[in-house]
Parts: structure tokens; C-alpha cells; sequence
DNA sequence: GCCGTTTTCGGCCCGACTGTTTTCAGTCG
């Protein structure tokens, strides 16, 4: 999140840290009526910086400037925040802009002009202050301004919570569920965020091929409140959430689809890039410079061939070289559900899970897996009944008598706890037993960063290791993850042959998909695990394989994808 | 501020909806 208060402390400056200081100039030079262009400049090269696979603090002026999106005083504006931690310009701002102005931006219905205004002819600088004025009747006073719109002010600044909160998939799917009890199957389509199988979702994108007209009375139903209503676009509030919806036809999807979907970034690019051959790409189609002659899609493919591209998966449109791949024909091919042969993080009744261990045989086979890995907890974890060497050894007894006789072969494993001291919580001798070892963090995660990857990469080391588990331990809304430093985990993972797992569970999904993709690209094998305890939580393998796609994952890069003899070839 | 098959200036994705306006600015997606 970004904070106005933020710095970096220290000379070497993670990617992120640089790139939430290149936004909060952005930001600064937003509210202060800077050109949007030049504010774009800034959020774009932001990006450019986060995405890095490489640490930006390493980086020379001429390496920095190579980067797309990052040109002359971009890269001097980085150098400087990496040598320094904060930057002149950064400073200069600062001390011209009041320090709550920021959170204005973030309230519905203010942007950077209408937060410059309140600013300058109202001295409203902060959430608080605007609630007061609006309720005093000052706003309406402002020229431009009336009662609706104060109106508006006043509701956006009571809703606002102070953070840019968003949904798991989990709880997406729940809205979803909810949104198509109103909605016709096989008229409407998810899109946005959702679609592209980011990890979190800000707010709902539906494409309908139902009419306005009958869709959006019963909308009308459903919604805490409309925001507002039209025959081409309608957004609503449900449960809290932002829902939009947007109207089109069969015929006309695919503009439609590709233009909900995003992202913004990834649409600006290829809208940029049909300028240059003379096209103009909104969401009803592609047409000539002159705006005549719009040629419709029913789908997003045709429209992809028709800019002369081959089709780039929802996953991978985020401005990250995906459109460049395409143009030279380098896309990854990617790991698909069909191509997943078992779930490689499982918890049964012996530790904290809920199902016994044939029961879990039976649904890995109800859901067409070749194999689950029993891996529960070591003994250290005592809240989760972790298991001792013994009892591992008796629990690898009762595998062996159910494998007899399941077509979904149980592997057994453990998860074993990182202690905080980087030793594991089981003995070298037990881990040699197992067919498969899961490592993972538990406790210690707010150690010092160079403690806590210390740690992990001790596990990495340790021969008998097979996976690192849910690597950062990041609990999405409720826990940040660890200071771990990525990359040296990801080299330690590279030289010793270890995995990292892609967790399922929609309140992990950890690691990131940037990660990911930089884990496969120094040649890192993945692996996806549902951490399930449940029996529902086995279906939540989808998150993680959309996280795999986001990190441009083919089959070759997932355990998952392999047969069970090679997998355990691996393993041993 | 960035960028170049309209190259070193003059562009920068494109459109829907609302409120406050008589033609558009601002915000948002």
C-alpha cells in the first residue's frame, strides 16, 4: 500500500519500494496540476520497475534507460532513490503538498483537478475535511460544483475506509454466484481482473449479450445501490462491491471482452501499437484512422488475427512483453487444467485436516488426480497436531494399504516447519523415509530480511527437501509476507533443484505471479498445492494454476504435469 | 516525461456517464 510517509531507509531499495516512489511523485505532481502525460510517464516507469526480474538497485543510468518506459530523468530519479532513499523532486513536492492530500484521490468521485480545487479554494486536505465541508454546504458553492455533486463528495468520503481493499477470488466467486442468480447462463461473461486470474480483485466485470432493457431492472434488485445506469454501460454496488456491466451483442463480443478484460496497460499498448498501422481499436471493434468502416468480432481471437497477433491469453495481458512475444511469435505455450495430474499439498485427519486418508484417496479420484501428496504437519507445529517420526512412519503403513486399491495414488510426504534457527522440524533420517518433502515457514515470519531468507535457503540446501511451501507467507488482506529476499531464494532453489509452490488456497496464492515467472526463467520448477483441509479446498487447485499461467508456466515448468513414476524419479 | 515505419517535435487509448452546463469538464473503467 502506498503510504505518503514511505521511504526507503536504506541505500539498496527493493523494486517495490522504488516503484511506490515513483508513484507517489506521480501522484504529488497529479494533484498539483501537473500534465497527464507527464504523470503517466511516472506511473508507467513505476510498473517498468516493479516488474524488473532483476534488483533495480543494480542498474546503471544506460541500463535503466533500456528499459521501456524509463528515458533520462526517470532513470537519474531511480539512481538517486537507490543511492539515497528519497530524491530531490520527491522532496521539493512534499514540501508543497499537504501531507493527507493524497488520500483524497483515493475517495470515489475525486480526482486529481477536483482535489486541487478543494485544495486551494476550500483548504481541504484531508477525508475528515471534506466530510465537514460537505456537510457545511461549501462545496456546492464552488463553481462547476452543485447539490448532487457535494451530495456525491459526501457519500464517497463516509465509504471511504482508507485502504484500497481488495477481494479474494474466494470472495469473488461468491459475488459472482450471487450477480448470476439475475443473469442468464451463457449470455454473460466475467472479465476484468477476475478473467485474468490476478490474485486479488478490485471490483467485477461482467460483458452481457442480454439486452439493457432486461437486465438491468433486475439489477436494480440486487444492488445496495446503482452508481449509475445506461444502455450501453450500468454499475452497481452489491454486497458492497463495485459491479459494471457492459452491454453488447454475440456478434459484437470479442471488442467487447478484450476491452473489460484489460489490462488498462495491456489495452493502451495494443491500441498504441494499431495507431502505428493506422487503426483505432475501441471495445465495438477495429476501424480506420478516419474512425469509418468499423469491422465487429464475435470473438476475441478473430480480432487478435485481424491486428496480425496470435491469441494472447487473459492471463498474460499486462503490459509485462506479452504483446512483443506475440509479434515475434514467442509466446509460452501454457499449462493448462487438463495438463494437471495431482495436487501436490494436502492435509489429512492425521494432522489439521478433516479427512481421513482414504477419503481423501476417493476425492483426489473423484476429481480425476493420478496423485495427492499427504503432507502433514511436522510435530513442531503443535496447534496443528503436527506428526512425529514415528507417527509419520505409521501414517506411510496406512498409505500403502489404501494405494493398493485407488486409481489416485497417495504419495506420502509432510510439511515440515523452517524453524527459526533455519533448522527443519523433523531429523534428516525421517525426512529420508518420506517420498516427498514439503518445507515451509510457519512462525519467525517477521524476522529481518536477511535472517528469514537465510533460513529458507538453508531448506533449499537440505537434500532430503523437495518443495518450499507457500514461500512468503503472505495472508492476503490479513498478513504481509515475510521480508524474504526472492531473488536469492530463487538462485538457491536453482542450484539445489528445489521447487516453489504456487498455493492454491485464494487466501495465499503465494508466490506472486511475478515471482513465478521469474522463478521459471532462471529454470526453477513450480509446484501447485491446494493446502487443503477441506474437502471443498481440492477444487481451489484453479487459483493456483491461473497464478502458474500468469507467470507464463508451460507443462515442462510443473511438477504437477508429471507422470507419478517421474515425479517421484524427481523427488529421489 | 517518453518516444519514433507520421523520428527530435508533437503527439500521447478511447469511450460512457453524471452533473452542471447550453457544449463540456471531470471521473472512471
Amino acid at each position: 500500500m502506498t503510504s505518503y510517509t514511505q521511504r526507503c531507509d536504506h541505500v539498496d531499495c527493493t523494486n517495490r519500494q522504488v516503484a511506490e516512489t515513483l508513484r507517489l511523485i506521480g501522484q504529488l505532481h497529479e494533484v498539483r496540476g501537473g500534465s497527464p502525460f507527464r504523470v503517466r510517464a511516472f506511473m508507467n516507469g513505476a510498473d517498468a520497475i516493479e516488474h524488473l526480474s532483476r534488483r533495480v538497485s543494480g542498474l546503471t543510468v544506460d541500463e535503466l534507460m533500456a528499459l521501456g518506459g524509463v528515458g533520462e530523468h526517470l532513470a537519474a530519479v531511480v539512481r538517486e532513490i537507490c543511492e539515497t532513499g528519497s530524491s530531490a523532486e520527491l522532496e521539493a513536492l512534499r514540501a508543497e503538498v499537504p501531507a493527507d492530500l493524497l488520500e483524497l484521490l483515493r475517495v470515489e468521485g475525486v480526482g486529481p483537478k477536483t482535489a486541487g480545487r478543494l485544495w486551494r479554494e476550500l483548504d481541504v486536505t484531508s477525508v475528515a475535511g471534506l466530510k465537514e465541508a460537505a456537510e457545511e454546504g461549501r462545496i456546492r458553492r464552488l463553481k462547476g460544483f452543485g447539490p448532487k455533486r457535494e451530495a456525491e463528495l459526501l457519500r464517497g468520503a463516509e465509504r471511504y475506509a482508507g485502504s484500497d481493499r481488495r477481494m479474494t477470488r474466494a470472495a469473488a466467486d461468491t459475488l459472482i454466484a450471487g450477480l448470476a442468480t439475475v443473469l442468464t447462463p451463457g449470455r454473460y461473461t466475467v472479465a476484468g481482473s477476475y478473467r485474468r486470474g490476478t490474485a486479488t480483485i478490485g471490483d467485477i466485470d461482467l460483458v452481457s449479450c442480454e439486452p439493457p432493457s432486461e437486465v438491468n431492472p433486475r439489477l436494480r434488485l440486487l444492488a445496495d445501490e446503482v452508481i449509475e445506469e445506461g444502455d450501453r454501460r450500468t454499475s452497481i454496488r452489491y454486497r458492497g462491491e463495485r459491479v459494471d456491466i457492459r452491454f453488447t451483442t454475440p456478434a459484437e463480443l470479442g471488442p467487447m471482452l478484450l476491452y473489460l478484460t484489460g489490462s488498462k496497460a495491456f489495452n493502451i499498448k495494443l491500441r498504441d501499437r494499431a495507431l502505428l498501422e493506422g487503426l483505432r481499436i475501441n471495445e465495438y471493434g477495429i476501424a480506420g484512422r478516419g474512425g469509418g468502416n468499423l469491422t465487429t468480432f464475435p470473438d476475441e481471437a478473430a480480432m487478435f488475427a485481424e491486428l496480425g497477433l496470435p491469441y494472447i491469453p487473459p492471463e498474460l495481458r499486462e503490459d509485462r512483453g506479452e504483446i512483443e512475444a506475440a509479434e515475434h511469435g514467442t509466446l509460452p505455450i501454457l499449462v493448462t487444467a487438463a495438463d494437471l495430474r495431482g495436487d501436490l499439498h494436502v492435509h489429512s485427519n492425521w494432522s489439521d485436516g478433516t479427512l481421513s486418508l482414504a477419503e481423501l484417496a476417493a476425492e483426489g479420484a473423484r476429481r480425476g488426480h493420478e496423485y495427492l501428496i499427504v503432507s502433514d504437519h511436522s510435530e513442531t507445529l503443535k496447534v496443528a497436531h503436527g506428526l512425529s517420526a514415528r507417527e509419520l512412519a505409521e501414517q506411510g503403513h496406512t498409505i500403502e494399504m489404501i494405494n493398493r486399491d485407488s486409481p489416485c495414488r497417495l504419495i506420502a510426504g509432510v510439511e515440515v516447519d523452517i524453524l527459526t534457527d533455519g533448522t527443519l522440524g523433523l531429523p534428516d533420517r525421517a525426512l529420508a523415509d518420506l517420498e516427498l518433502v514439503i518445507a515451509s515457514l510457519h512462525g519467525g515470519l517477521r524476522q529481518e530480511q536477511d535472517l528469514v531468507t537465510r533460513r529458507v535457503i538453508a531448506a533449499c540446501e537440505n537434500e532430503h527437501v523437495d518443495i518450499i511451501g507457500h514461500p512468503t507467507g503472505r495472508l492476503i488482506g490479513r498478513r504481509e509476507p515475510a521480508a524474504l529476499d526472492l531473488a536469492r531464494v530463487i538462485e538457491a532453489a536453482a542450484e539445489h533443484g528445489t521447487a516453489l509452490e504456487i498455493n492454491a488456497s485464494p487466501y495465499r496464492l503465494d508466490l506472486e505471479d511475478v515471482a513465478v515467472r521469474t522463478a521459471r526463467d532462471r529454470g526453477v520448477r513450480l509446484s501447485i498445492g491446494t493446502d487443503a483441509h477441506r474437502p471443498d479446498e481440492l477444487d481451489q487447485l484453479r487459483h493456483g494454476l491461473a497464478t502458474a499461467r500468469r507467470g507464463w508456466c508451460g507443462p515442462a515448468d510443473l511438477l504437477n504435469c508429471m507422470p507419478l513414476d517421474r515425479l517421484l524419479e524427481w523427488a529421489s
